[in-house]
DNA sequence: CACCAGGAATGTA
DNA sequence: TACATTCATGGT
């Protein structure tokens, strides 16, 4: 008999049906290289920012053909920063777009190589970054990366407390209360996040 | 006018 | 471990 937190997918899935609109993008597989590097500077520009501000960033960026993690390294910070300062902290995520480009073009030679790095150390590299806390590393991880790990934010955990699935709400422990639940499934850890936060916007 | 949106870093107790 | 504060814009 499936689990409650299994219920819980395939009734949202049902109600909803798959991620769209806003989540088609980041719930598509599978993803070109483009497309991941397109993800991890929305996982930037998103962080406590209206979604239509991200995108209004992410067009200024097409616009001047800086969106790619090569174009944001090489374009000067004063031109980024005027970019994308529609999704605000405008000088925080110009720093935090430089340093998460430097990562993945020069210290892993490309997102594509990335993707080889073992698990643990590409978590652990992504946290030391300054601008990119658990939420956001799993974010990259999970919807650029494809690699099934459960990201855990303010929706899940009022998910979590509105169908009393668990008290705790640490990062980990709900985390890993997601994974023990579910089958280990990139895809599916995609659509169920994206539903999650479909439906605490919907209530 | 106040309030919030797909966080993280820093400081305090 | 648990809170509080700061960072900033555009929409409602």
């Amino acid at each position: 008999m499936p689990n409650k937190i299994e219920q819980l997918y395939f009734q949202m899935l049902k109600k909803y049906g798959k991620p769209k609109g806003q989540w088609s993008l980041w719930c598509k597989r599978p993803k070109t290289l483009k497309e991941k590097e397109l993800i991890i500077i929305e996982s930037i520009l998103t962080q406590r920012a209206n979604w239509k501000n991200v995108q209004m960033a992410v067009e200024n960026l097409k616009k001047e053909d800086s969106l790619s993690l090569k174009n944001i390294l090489k374009t000067e910070p004063e031109k980024i920063a005027r970019l994308i300062r529609p999704a605000g902290f405008y000088i925080q995520k110009l720093q935090r777009l430089k340093t998460i480009a430097d990562f993945f073009i020069n210290k892993c030679h490309g997102v594509k190589n990335a993707s080889k790095i073992p698990f643990n150390d590409l978590r652990n590299n992504l946290l030391s970054l300054n601008g990119v806390g658990e939420e956001t590393a799993d974010d990259i991880l999970l919807y650029a990366l494809e690699i099934p790990v459960f990201v855990i934010d303010e929706y899940t955990r009022r998910f979590v407390l509105k169908n009393n699935i668990a008290e705790t709400k640490t990062y980990k422990k709900l985390q890993l209360l997601f994974e023990k639940n579910l089958k280990k499934d990139y895809a599916l850890y995609q659509d169920f996040h994206a539903l999650i936060v479909i439906d605490g916007k919907t209530n």
